[in-house]
DNA sequence: CGAGGCCTTGACCGCGGTCAATGCCCGTGG
DNA sequence: CCACGGGCATTGACCGCGGTCAAGGCCTCG
């Protein structure tokens, strides 16, 4: 529970009045490695901090899996299309590793906007970071190629890369396993 | 500027007095067809909400653009990647039509945040509602073909698709002009 | 030792990219 | 009023990358 105090401190002000009470309004949950955050056409009913572990964002087609996004130690997990205005989600969560989160409901979390001095500006802080990653993200598939994709995952998920499986990693850029393996094996040539 | 108070008054509640400092603290800004509200490599020093008129988005790749938004009457306008941390810019934001803006620099903006009662909450609910329309078209990419992602684009700007030169609406779904052609005819057959 | 999950490799196919030519619309100037 | 030119949509021919199907190798774990 600390790591989340520690983190919203890292966003914003906050008193020691004000700790006692996030401590009230987050729980913690443990997932197990292959469970679900939230699974399509559930309604998402709490965002998260993850203080160990590692998720993945996922949307599938008709079997095709599209993986667009990781969350790990200090992410928040929510997925806001469902959480917001609370209907069914298009979208799969997933952990990847057993993962520890700290999680709130949609009305404690609107407490904590209502509560706690800095709460607005904690929220609108914390979803313009994502909202600038998955900005990049989106960008990329106009700018790059699957190769460059596949190094800018590299890069923008380095300390995760050797967590996640090949074939999860080229969903993330689009393609399939056997693409990536292709790509990989022409850039080490 | 009645638009301005009208669109921020359908998000939240503000005061008679805070009308008065919004009109403050926003400007006009006017650009005619083709002209750059921001190009790649300036810092993006304002926010602005649009009152009449028609805006692209697009990232620019040796030669290859990749519109990635459009924004018509009502939206918000910015480059939130290059506006908050105020670094240059990646992207483009370009005038289709003449447009009228209603512009509020960075430091405006932050005494909106302090000085409007709802503000901070203003800004999180603006950011939340184009985060969820960027991350649907970013779980398109992962889904849909570059057909289905013609017809989708379709719907969502239904009311603007004929404001838009096909060039751009390729380069929307992420396809040449030529492709996109093929991509009609097929659907017509 | 066997089974299953994952990565790799090969062969073939199809869609979108590229290059180039044509047609169309429209504004401009002779 | 018409001739010209530029911008845009379309079409055709060809190419290459990623998808698909299938097989094989290599782990780990029971």
């Amino acid at each position: 529970m600390q790591l989340l105090i520690d983190r919203i401190k890292s966003i914003v002000h906050i008193s020691d009045d004000e700790v006692g009470l996030i401590g009230q309004l987050f729980s913690e949950r443990k997932l197990k490695k292959g469970e679900h955050f939230l699974q399509e056409g559930q309604i998402c009913r709490s965002a998260a901090l993850i203080g160990t572990g590692l998720v993945r964002y996922y949307v599938n087609e008709d079997g095709n899996e599209g993986t667009y996004y990781f969350g790990s130690e200090g992410d928040f997990v929510c997925d806001y299309e469902s959480f917001l205005p609370r209907t069914p989600s298009t979208k799969n969560i997933q952990a990847l590793e057993d993962t520890l989160l700290f999680a709130i409901s949609y009305d404690n979390l609107q407490r904590l906007y209502r509560e706690v001095e800095a709460g607005e500006r904690l929220g609108r802080l914390a979803i313009e970071q994502v909202f600038v990653s998955i900005l990049q993200q989106l960008s990329s598939f106009y700018k790059d190629s699957p190769e460059l994709r596949y190094q800018r995952f590299l890069k923008t998920f380095a300390g995760i890369s050797q967590r996640v499986p090949q074939y999860y990693i080229a969903s993330y850029v689009g393609i399939k396993p056997q693409s990536l393996s292709r790509i990989r094996k022409r850039a080490t040539l």
